[in-house]
DNA sequence: AAACCTACCAACCGCAGCGTC
DNA sequence: TGACGCTGCGGTTGGTAGGTT
């Protein structure tokens, strides 16, 4: 069947930003704030598609973005976040504020692989090396997409991967604070946003079943801190899998 | 100084999820 | 209910800065 293009590719420009394009950019989204990507450049006067803007105003224009060196706080983080949720950039940069998924994306193929093999960890798996090699075949701590992962619908779903018990090391889970919950990236900065994701509304607080796989409209008894706009996730995976 | 190598990161691409009609 | 459009995510690529020979 096939899909229709994002944008029209003709007349669109490509590659490195510009300073004036970049200025564009950041005075249309002052003013009429974020969102309608896919119109936004022709009302910017930009010659970029949609997602191409999305892009450059999340991954850099954003004013709340922190740049600059990854503290050693946050590389922990990082690897805690990584060893439970797999390659979920999107969640992980949620705990991490003012990094993007890209940045810790990037950040984590060139510095945090290697600082875990020099541990003598598997980055993917997060066990030593010795043994992930011997038990990669059943383990698989990101359910990302990927040549040698599965859909996200199949039963092969991170509850097994992260939270099971019988895949993971003891020692490793216990160490793992699983209280987690997200705090809002940008909150205070950005406009009220009308998208139907929980997670974009600042006033409301945002359960993290939701990207462990559960949808909308399915039940989950995470339960709301009083005074924070987070729902911490505590109960184990496997009783909101099958409704415990 | 030049050639080559490596690491980094911005940006692109394709796909999936979700809402709307 | 399914087609379609938009947005967001994750994997990958390509340019380039910095280091090494």
């Amino acid at each position: 069947m096939g899909r229709s293009p994002c944008c029209e590719k003709a007349h669109t420009n490509k590659g490195a930003w510009t300073k004036e394009e970049d200025e564009r950019l950041i005075s249309y989204i002052k003013v009429h704030g974020e969102g309608c990507w896919r119109s936004l450049p022709k009302a910017a006067g930009l010659l970029r598609c949609g997602k191409s803007c999305r892009l450059r105003w999340i991954n850099y224009l954003r004013p709340d973005l922190k740049r600059g060196n990854f503290t050693e706080e946050e590389d922990e983080l990082i690897i805690k976040l990584h060893s439970l949720l797999g390659n979920k950039w999107s969640i992980i940069a949620g705990r991490l504020p003012g990094r993007t998924d890209n940045e810790i994306k990037n950040y984590w193929n060139t510095h945090i692989k290697r600082k875990l093999l020099s541990r003598g960890l598997d980055p993917q798996t997060h066990r030593p090396l010795n043994r992930a090699a011997l038990t990669t075949t059943s383990y698989r701590p990101e359910n990302a997409r990927g040549p040698d992962t599965v859909p996200r619908e199949t039963t092969d779903s991170i509850e097994e991967g992260h939270s099971s018990g019988t895949s993971m090391d003891e020692d490793q889970s216990s160490e793992i604070n699983l209280e987690l919950s997200i705090s809002l990236p940008y909150a205070s900065a950005k406009p009220p946003c009308t998208s139907p994701k929980v997670a974009c509304a600042p006033s409301q607080a945002i359960c993290l079943c939701y990207d462990l796989g559960l949808r909308r409209g399915e039940a989950c008894s995470c339960q709301s801190i009083k005074s924070s706009q987070v729902i911490s996730y505590f109960r184990p995976l496997e009783e909101i899998k099958f409704g415990l």
